[in-house]
DNA sequence: AAGTTTTTTGCAAACGTTTGCCAACAGGGC
DNA sequence: GCCCTGTTGGCAAACGTTTGCAAAAAACTT
């Protein structure tokens, strides 16, 4: 009996007349009940309310944000740059991607994700703000993107950047400070033993470049010769050769390896092992980011962390300060060396 | 001087109307027009045309949406289950939702992302769907919510479904065959010696239970006792003490190790080593996924490798089938034995 | 009971597209 | 020049919300 007007519960009430007409009031007034706006009697409200949940009404989404001119919707854009494909299965993007979800979800924002290939897709920045989809955009990574960045946050301000800070840019970012992370790195390498440090990385990608200068620093400051950069792709498949081919080459005239990623740092001490080179003994490794894999390597890696979790925090945070109007600065997070076995 | 027009190009032209004045014709034929509608005559879609891309324009999706009554959005749900924290950064979802933002990428579709807590929030997969912001919805792992999926699937096409298939089931699902993997994975472990075997991982995720189960299939077929469950989380926090738990609590008891991700299998191949168990001699072991990481343990890992890409793209095709008013049925791919040097 | 304030509601116009329908127009054939 | 056929293009009504404005209803004042 009590259910008898659930019968054609499911689906047949879909939009806010529907729901009006029920009610016996107009949209308008269902619109606001729903809004909980303070405008409407309290007995109606409820009576709103009732009807909603019974039928498990939800406004159309769309609808909505047409008329208000906001989605809800945040945009998350992974730029692949020369990488193009491995890139994002990187886990630290991947990492980064999940706790973003989790903060926006948070703050009740829903999430977009585009994977972009700039190369293919000039203006791929402009075409996902344009697109009248999102009301705000994160982009992880500055990939080699930078000078498109920074044209588009001169006339966009609902953007925020996952990446390096360089003196003076004018898009708003957030990232761990790469190059204070290649000092530590190149530090623990020496106070572990090492004379001769290599890096391993492609220092086009600004991040990376920054981690290598920081290591550069380190060296000059402590009287070594200078860091020797080790040219490696992130995707797997390449790295590999590519390190063993490394090693031969700079067989015993290296003792310590700093590289861009764990991931890189994992791959090298295969190779490493493949060589019969005693780790830390013989050559010591320093990784960066402080993923999972760091953990289970053999040895454990040590490591430069990256605080993935509150990076994402501030992501949020400061786009969401941004779509309130206030203009944020950007915010750049330390690094922390984590000792493990490999140095 | 060419230039000259582009003066105030961009943002001053957003919508089709204002774009429509320029070119002096009515809104409906610029939309006619860029739609590429064939009613509208060739020299007024150039010009039409070429302003639009002077411009930059761009037609607000939103509006586009609410009047075709799609979106061109697909949402991606991932429902996070009992181990409610970790389970994204698991890497398995991470790649298969890589590859998805690829394969819908390549079909014009965009990729709205939502991950869910089920028990915070029992209704998540009517809102996401209710919402009226997506053309359908791929549901990345069937978690504990079997029933609630089956029930919505019921009365919504749009939805496809990766995880494990089980007779008679209503919602269309795509996934490896993982009963038949576990088959493989005990085989091999039989193969390389030994006798008597545990299951490693939580057996109440579906996935991981037909995974048991097919291990547990060879055992009898192969005259050995019945495969021992050594119940663990997939949080590395937690799983690594539980690992270690179990391998003094069985010590001397096993000599194969079959666990239900790389993830798991990497971690106990650590704790193998803190216990002084030798791997293979001592202890066979058996992964399952073939993930990076498979790659990078000390030995390599055997593993039954799922082919991530391969369901990526059935997962959308199926999906635009569906959208296209097409039942599928489901789709169960064949694992892969990989033998390296764990088994 | 009439006047004044305060709530509560309905009306209708947006938001930016798409699309069915009809009018205007051009091109032919007579 | 007239009628017929076939292309183009404009008009206006949707799509489902939200919201300013004003009307109606209720609650107080005198």
């Amino acid at each position: 009996m009590a259910e008898g007007e659930d019968r054609n519960a499911r689906g047949t009430v879909r939009t806010i007349t529907d729901l009006a007409r029920l009610a016996g009031v107009s949209p308008g007034t269902v619109s606001r009940a729903l809004a909980g706006k303070s405008l409407v009697n309290a007995k109606t409200r409820e009576k709103i309310e009732a009807l909603a949940r019974q039928h498990a009404f939800q406004p159309n989404q769309m609808a909505s944000g047409l008329r208000r001119q906001k989605t809800g919707v945040i945009g998350v854009a992974i730029p692949l740059g020369h990488d193009t494909r491995q890139q994002i299965s990187d886990s630290f993007f991947m990492t980064l991607l999940g706790h973003l979800a989790d903060e926006l979800t948070l703050q009740g924002y829903d999430l977009m994700l585009r994977r972009v290939v700039p190369e293919d897709d000039a203006d791929w920045l402009e075409r996902f703000i344009g697109s009248g989809m999102i009301d705000g955009v994160i982009v992880i990574g500055q990939s080699d993107q930078f000078d498109r960045i920074e044209d588009v946050a001169d006339g966009y301000n609902a953007m925020v950047v996952w990446g390096n800070h360089q003196e003076g840019q004018r898009h708003c970012v957030v990232g761990t400070d790469n190059r204070l992370g290649g000092r530590l790195a190149a530090e623990r390498l020496v106070a572990a033993g090492a004379r001769r440090i290599a890096f391993l990385g492609d220092i086009g990608a600004m991040e990376f470049g920054a981690r290598f200068a920081g290591a550069q620093d380190a060296a000059a400051r402590l009287g070594l010769e200078p860091v020797m950069v080790l040219p490696t792709h992130l995707s797997p498949e390449r790295a590999s050769a590519e390190i063993a081919a490394h090693l031969t080459a700079q067989a015993g005239r290296i003792d310590g390896i700093f590289t861009a990623t764990d991931t890189l740092a994992a791959l090298c001490l295969t190779e490493l092992r493949a060589c019969g080179l005693a780790v830390p003994d013989g050559v010591r490794l320093v990784g960066f980011d402080d993923l999972p894999i760091a953990r289970q390597t053999v040895p454990p890696l040590t490591t430069i962390r990256q605080d993935i979790a509150a990076g994402a925090r501030a992501l949020v945070d400061l786009l969401l300060r941004r779509l309130a109007g206030e203009k944020t600065e950007s915010l750049i997070l330390p690094p922390e060396l984590i000792v493990r076995e490999t140095a």
